[in-house]
DNA sequence: ACCTGAACACCGTTCAAGT
DNA sequence: ACCTGAACACCGTTCAAGT
């Protein structure tokens, strides 16, 4: 979690990395949604305007907090065979997405990245191409990846909020008991495991496993 | 695009519906981030107050157009196979990203629909478990394929907008050919098959060969 | 019920000004 | 350069009121 920097700057030692520091911590807690200047501005100590002398506006700060937050990313190197080495990249993305929620909101709005997602995608299509993918398939591959990745992260982290939320938890109770089961059979039947499955490594790895069998698959009949 | 609805509306002639369709022509048009209440009634010809007659607040509309625009993805049945069966109503749901592309921001916002989204998850759920899928597997097989067209529709729509904007388009090619080919070789070198790769409808086909493919075998292996 | 105007507490950003 | 207050054109929503 790091400095919080929740409290009034002395003089003089407001920065970039400072303000993407306490921006990241606030759009982690109230979401991209509620965040706004003016709120970072008073945790800052310092008024709305003082932040236009490191950014353009909010939206750069918002791609500046989007890399800072990807950053992580991408330090440890992944080894061992192109499939671990996906594995391993793809694991590191979803980890920082749970660890940084804001990013569902950020990666959603700005899918591409600075120098810091250049990191990923250069390990990512490094590992395909290793692999014996040819330059269309490994490009095809890596998009495909990022998106899983991305998608299937993004709605676990809204699923465990609802579960969080004792009254959006509720309402998507009230909505499941009251489908009709003689039009929607089998959802009514498996909504208990539908339940039991939202969220945890068990199902990242198997949409994982999947995607990754399909690339096998794919890598002996074409390239 | 049926009725636009964006002149004044006769006395009485305000509904719950024709306010969801004017909603959801101005979230296409200019997004949900600049989506506002009262640009949207001023579109209807009416007070901003006048839809809280109609809703509850600006979220509850959302769900209300989100809903709406899903409402369209369940209308035909699959057949066939369950692998046929679940590209038909994959493709479907990506077409009808793609024609609203707001379903982008309301679907990462708030995943679960009403009744509009059970009869995807109805057919869904009732291709895998008929294919042969036990019911935990069933359950995450059907998260996996909703994360996963969403959010490679959702790159696809986001990179598809970057490429129409020629300022954001410019500042892409920049940032790409920055890039130090010493420290990102093989990003530098597939850039070219990056960027053709971008959308379309092989992509989406690639990434779902791999997905189903990957069940195949899954279903082989375990059930 | 359907619709409204005024008001409140916000928002991002421009501008002119201070150090 | 770094930081500020006042102002502008917005925003969602509450409230009291009209038909």
């Amino acid at each position: 979690m790091e400095t919080t920097a929740r409290t009034r700057v002395p003089r003089n030692t407001l920065s970039a990395e400072l303000i993407v520091a306490s921006a990241l911590n606030l759009l982690d807690q109230v979401g991209v949604e509620a965040f706004s200047l003016r709120a970072l501005a008073k945790n800052l100590g310092v008024a709305p305007m003082t932040l236009y002398t490191y950014f353009r506006g909010k939206d750069e700060l918002l791609d500046a907090v989007r890399d800072h937050a990807l950053g992580a990313a991408a330090l440890t190197t992944a080894y061992g065979g192109w499939q671990h080495q996906i594995r391993t990249i793809c694991r590191r993305l979803r980890g920082q997405i749970l660890e940084h929620p804001c990013l569902t909101g950020l990666l959603q709005q700005r899918p591409l990245a600075g120098h810091e997602s250049a990191e990923s995608a250069e390990s990512l299509l490094k590992a395909l191409v290793e692999g014996g993918f040819n330059a269309e398939n490994a490009a095809r591959a890596y998009t495909t990846l990022l998106g899983f990745v991305v998608g299937v992260t993004t709605l676990e982290v809204r699923l465990l909020e609802e579960n969080r939320d004792p009254e959006r938890r509720e309402k998507v109770r009230q909505i499941m008991t009251g489908l009709p089961p003689e039009r929607y059979p089998t959802l009514v039947e498996h909504a208990g495991a539908l339940r039991q499955t939202v969220g945890g490594d068990t199902q990242f790895e198997f949409g994982l496993d999947l995607v990754i069998a399909g690339m096998e698959q794919r890598l002996i009949l074409a390239g």
